[in-house]
DNA sequence: TAGCTACGCTACCGTAGCGTAGCGATTCTC
DNA sequence: GAGAATCGCTACGCTACGGTAGCGTAGCTA
C-alpha cells in the first residue's frame, strides 16, 4: 500500500523481499505492531492510535504514513496472532490428542492471548474483514485437529463415519467454553475426562482409554 | 435508587409492587430498556446512550434521570438477557439432554441474542461487575444442564464419578464453539453425533445410543 | 380541576479519538 | 559528505460521547 520502491531497488531488478525499505522505516514499524499487539492483549480491538502512538514512541503521523487507517493496523495484528500449525504425530491418537489439547489448554491458562480472542469473536459478528481473519487464527487452531484424526481414520484407529470437523468441535469446544464461559479451571481431571470420553466413544479399540483411569 | 417514594404511598403504608411510579415513569423505562436491548443486539456492549436516546425517543436527561451512568444501563439491560432455567424431565438422559441441547442450538441459529454474547464474553474479561453479570446469564444456560446430569446419575443412568460440570461443558461446549469460533451450522447430524458421543461414554446402557444411529 | 411530578428540549462542558498539514530535524543510502 | 527519504512535533478540524443545568410543558394523581 505505502510500499513505494525506490529508483534503485527498481533498477537493480533485485526481487529480494526487503524492498528496498529504510532501516529507519523497519524499526519503526516494527516497534508500531508489537505496541498494537501489546494493546490487543490489554484492551481488546478497541485499541486506541493515540495510544499505540504514545506507548510506542512513535509519532501518530508516521503511524498513518504506513497504515491508512485504524482498522488496517489493527487487522495487521490480528493476523499476527494466528499461531503456526504444529501437528503431532506419536503414532496414536490418544497421544495426539492429548499433546494437541494439553497444549491448548496451557496457552488458554497463561497467555495474555487469550484475552483477546472473545474481541475478535465479537467484532467478527458484525465485521466482515474482522470475520475473515478470526476464520484464518480459527483455522490455525482447528487444523492440527483435523489433521490427526483424519490420520487415525486412515490407520483405522477411528471409525471412518466420523466427522473430522465434528470430532475437532467436540475436542475444542469444551476447553474454550471452560476458559471463556464458565471461566472454570482447565486442569488435569477435565483434560483427561473429556479425552476419554471422546476418544473412547469413537474409537474401535474401547480398551485404549482403560490405561488413562486414574484421573486427578 | 431513584426509586423515591411519594408521600402517599408511603402514608398509606401500601407496600405493593408499583412503589407509587408514576405510569409515565414506567413507561419511558421500559421504551429505554427494551431500545438499549435493541441496541446490545446490534451494536454489543459499546452501544452509546445518545443512540438509545434518538431511537427510544426518551431524551437523555430523561435517561440520567434513571440511571446513574451508563454501565447502569448497560448492565441492567444485560441481565434481563438471563433466561428463566426450564428443565425438562422426560425420564431419560438422552431425552432430556437432546431436549435441551436442541432448543439451544434453535436459540443460536435464530436468535439475535447470540451476537451479543461474544461482546459481553469479552468485557468480562477486563471488568468485573460485567464479570459478575455474564456469570448469572452463564449459570442460566448450564444449570439445566448440570441438573438432569445430576439426575440421571440418582436414576443409575449415569456413572457416578462423572462430575456435572465437566459434563456440562462437553456438551454445550461443542454448541458453542460452533457458533462463535468455526461459525459452522448446528445441524441435525452434528447434535446427534454430540449426544451420541457423551452419552455413548458416560452411560452404563450403551444400547440407549444405538437407536440414534441414522445420523444426517 | 389543582398541583405536583416527571418529561422534553436546548444548550452546554470536557474529553477522546480519527485523520491531516506543514515544517524542521534525523537518518539512511550512495 | 550530499541528497533524498523518513521521522517527530505541534497544531489543527471534526465528530462522537458522557454527563449536567435550567426552563417550560405535558401528564398524572387525588
Amino acid at each position: 500500500m505505502s510500499n513505494r520502491k525506490t529508483q534503485e531497488s527498481q533498477r537493480a531488478g533485485t526481487p529480494g523481499p526487503k524492498d528496498a525499505k529504510q532501516k529507519r522505516t523497519v524499526r519503526s514499524q516494527e516497534r508500531v505492531l508489537t505496541t498494537t499487539i501489546e494493546l490487543l492483549y490489554e484492551a481488546g480491538l478497541s485499541l486506541s492510535v493515540d495510544e499505540v502512538s504514545r506507548r510506542s514512541g512513535v509519532a501518530k503521523t508516521t503511524i498513518y504514513r504506513h497504515w491508512p487507517t485504524r482498522a488496517a493496523l489493527v487487522l495487521e495484528a490480528c493476523r499476527k496472532l494466528t499461531p503456526e500449525p504444529r501437528v503431532p504425530d506419536h503414532g496414536s491418537f490418544v497421544q495426539d490428542v492429548s499433546d494437541l489439547i494439553e497444549t491448548l489448554a496451557q496457552l488458554l491458562n497463561t497467555a495474555r492471548w487469550s484475552a483477546v480472542l472473545p474481541s475478535i469473536a465479537d467484532a467478527a459478528e458484525r465485521d466482515a474483514e474482522v470475520a475473515a481473519v478470526f476464520g484464518q487464527i480459527q483455522a490455525g487452531h482447528a487444523a492440527p485437529f483435523c489433521e490427526i484424526v483424519r490420520r487415525a481414520q486412515r490407520r483405522g484407529e477411528l471409525a471412518k463415519e466420523l466427522d473430522p470437523s465434528i470430532m475437532t468441535a467436540m475436542l475444542i469446544g469444551p476447553v474454550f467454553y471452560r476458559r471463556w464461559f464458565s471461566r472454570e479451571p482447565i486442569g488435569k481431571a477435565f483434560i483427561q475426562a473429556l479425552i476419554r470420553q471422546v476418544v473412547g466413544a469413537g474409537s474401535f479399540m474401547e480398551q485404549e482409554s482403560a490405561k488413562s483411569k486414574q484421573a486427578e
